[in-house]
DNA sequence: AGTATTTGACCACA
DNA sequence: TGTGGTCAAATACT
C-alpha cells in the first residue's frame, strides 16, 4: 500500500510503471480478497469483515485513481509503446471533419485481466470477429441500457494470444456509462484461485470473480465459474462457447440482476 | 413469448 | 482492397 502511494506521487508516472502500480494494487486487492475468502470459511461470522472492506475499498479507489491517469510516456518498454500507439491512433483519428459518427473512435482505456466478466455493469453481445494476427475472436459488447437509458457505453474482450494458465483478456472500453443501474460494487473473490485481477477503470467499473453465482431465481449455484476456471486451466484456452458461459456468469453476477448480497453475506452486513 | 447470442453481411476507413 | 466495427435476421435460451 504504501509502495502503491509511492508510486502515485512520484511525478507523472510512465506507461510502465502506471502498469506495473495497477498490477500491483490488483495483487494486493486479489490477497485481501482471499484473506477475506479465509476468514469466512473460518469464522462465518464477522471477523476483521470491516477491516477488510475497507481496505477493500480504499485499493478499489486507488485503482480508480489510476486508471484517470493518462499514459504520456514513449518509453521502451512494449506497455509504453502500446500505450504511446493508442494515443496516437486516438489523436488521428479524432476531431476528423467529416468523420462518420459511427467510426468515430471515442476515448478507449483498456486492462488485461484473467476474469473479462462480470465488470459490474450489464452488457450485451452484438458482435463477434477474428482478428488479423490473433488466435482468438474479439467480443463486441454495449451496454443493456443503449435503448432504455441512452448508455452508450461499450468494450471490447479479447483473449490474448499467450498460453497463459490461466489466460488473460484484454478488455477494451470505450464510452463512460451513463446508466444508472449501480452504484460502485466492493468486489471481492470468493474462492482462492491466484489470478483474479481487479481493475477498477476510470472509477466507474469493477472487476469482480466469485465462485459463488445464481441462477435465475436467487438461488446460489456454486459450480459454474469453478467450472469455466477449470476450463482456464486448460491450453489451448478458451473457445468461443466458453467466453459465451463466462458472459453468462457475467450476467448472474451482475448487481442488477438476481445477485443478492443480503443472501449471500448474512442478514447484517456480514463483513 | 420475450430476451440474449450468433453470425454473415454491410459500411467506413486506411 | 483488407480490416475492424456494427447491424440485423436467425437461432438459442429461459
Amino acid at each position: 500500500m504504501v509502495k502503491m502511494a509511492k508510486k502515485i506521487e512520484g511525478g507523472p508516472p510512465t506507461c510502465h510503471h502506471h502498469h506495473m502500480a495497477i498490477q500491483e494494487i490488483n495483487r494486493a486487492h486479489e490477497l485481501m480478497s482471499q484473506l477475506h475468502a479465509v476468514l469466512l470459511q473460518l469464522f462465518p461470522a464477522q471477523v476483521g469483515g470491516d477491516i477488510l472492506k475497507e481496505i477493500l475499498t480504499l485499493t478499489s479507489s486507488a485503482l480508480s485513481g489510476l486508471q484517470s491517469i493518462r499514459c504520456e510516456s514513449s518509453g521502451g518498454s512494449d506497455d509504453d509503446r502500446r500505450c504511446a500507439s493508442d494515443k496516437r491512433k486516438s489523436l488521428q483519428r479524432s476531431d476528423r471533419p467529416g468523420d462518420h459518427k459511427r467510426r468515430r473512435k471515442p476515448e478507449t482505456w483498456s486492462i488485461v485481466t484473467s476474469v473479462p466478466y462480470g465488470d459490474g455493469y450489464q452488457w450485451r453481445k452484438y458482435g463477434q470477429k477474428m482478428i488479423n494476427n490473433a488466435k482468438y475472436p474479439r467480443s463486441y459488447y454495449r451496454c443493456t441500457y443503449r435503448e432504455g437509458q441512452g448508455c452508450l457505453a461499450k468494450k471490447t474482450v479479447q483473449q490474448e494470444d499467450s498460453c497463459a494458465d490461466p489466460p488473460s483478456f484484454k478488455v477494451e472500453y470505450s464510452i463512460q456509462h451513463t446508466c444508472k443501474t449501480i452504484d460502485a460494487v466492493v468486489p471481492f473473490v470468493m474462492d482462492s484461485t491466484p489470478t483474479e485481477a481487479l481493475h477498477h477503470t476510470g472509477g466507474f467499473s469493477s472487476e469482480q470473480h466469485l465462485s459463488l453465482s445464481s441462477d435465475t431465481s436467487g438461488n446460489l449455484i456454486q459450480d459454474e465459474s469453478l467450472w469455466i476456471y477449470d476450463q482456464m486451466q486448460e491450453c489451448p484456452p478458451l473457445v468461443p462457447e466458453l467466453l459465451g458461459k463466462m458472459d453468462m456468469a457475467s450476467s448472474i453476477l451482475s448487481p442488477t440482476g438476481p445477485w443478492d448480497w443480503d443472501m449471500l453475506m448474512g442478514d447484517d452486513d456480514g463483513w
